[in-house]
DNA sequence: CTAATTTATTTTAAGCTTAAAATAATTGCT
DNA sequence: AGCAATTATTTTAAGCTTAAAATAAATTAG
């Protein structure tokens, strides 16, 4: 690539270059650009249009999703967020008539939570909107170009799932 | 596209059959998850390695690219965040000693804020460190796959700034 | 020059988020 | 059965984050 005036050999060079990898830093920088971007947009729209917050909206999107209710274990994994997070999360869903929380019939440790006939309605009608606000943002993107994205971000996914797991044991 | 059995004219088929945008939503859904991912190791990392959090680092990362520091509304715009949340930030970096305020000589409602040498010399350890863990997180992705994906964020992030400022006017 | 507006920052109140420690119930082992 | 380990959840302490209101200084318009 680079021949300059003074010569080095590969093993030479391997030492005085080691590897920089600004340009992996670069894409995480877009990546995390574009998720800021996008998800301030949607938290903002979400509490002036529906007066939610995310983190609610996307607890009664697994919900929905559920229609015999989940633990609050189920939860916690398919958000990738604490255990201690969801307990206030639930409490505050719950006083506002969004979803309920019943005993477990087979753990006693365990709670059922699951969406109120009312959460729901108010749900489907924010995630109606929500679609809309998406496709609009990524509008300018071509049926192949949100294929080609997915394969890529697909293959991101297996990548830092084989960084983070890889390196535990 | 897809020829049926029933035939329905043009406008049949655009009441009958509204647009969904179930496409979008998942690739939304997949770049939030590999964010989600790759920010929480990151997390982790920065935490068990350097006892520092991941704001932290961000604003710090920010200050070592301005030799001359910056104020607080320069900071907040170019990290997207709000100016209250930057203030608690600072006073606990500059309690930390990474960083400190001084008083603009030009505007008496600014203050100025730089990186203080230990603060610069750790943060520059720190920004190795860390430059590795990305690249190790997009490890499987070959330089084309890179590329690509460099090119469709940002076509994914002038789309969506298209939507976000459109609307507003 | 003065009043109105804009800009820079802080404060406040509320909610989100995490890690770590504590509780309590279940499961596995012998 | 009885003990150890695991699992489900809550609590705690600390920090992050935002929107909205407040304060104060600078700029603009007349």
């Amino acid at each position: 690539m680079d021949d300059q005036a003074i010569p080095l050999d590969a093993e030479t060079k391997a030492v005085e270059m080691p590897e920089d990898h600004r340009e992996e830093l670069r894409l995480w920088l877009r990546i995390l650009t574009c998720t800021t971007l996008i998800e301030g947009e949607v938290r903002r729209r979400l509490r002036e249009q529906f007066d939610v917050t995310l983190p609610r909206f996307d607890l009664m999107a697994q919900l929905d999703k559920a229609p015999d209710g989940m633990t609050l274990s189920d939860l916690s994994k398919r958000m990738m967020v604490s255990n201690g997070n969801l307990t206030g999360l639930v409490d505050r869903l719950v006083a506002s008539g969004h979803i309920v929380r019943t005993a477990s019939p087979t753990d006693r440790r365990a709670s059922v939570i699951s969406l109120t006939e009312s959460g729901r309605a108010e749900f489907r009608t924010m995630a109606a909107e929500h679609e809309h606000w998406i496709a609009e943002l990524f509008g300018d993107l071509t049926e192949k170009d949100r294929g080609e994205l997915m394969r890529l971000l697909g293959k991101t996914k297996l990548s830092a799932r084989r960084a983070i797991q890889g390196e535990g044991q």
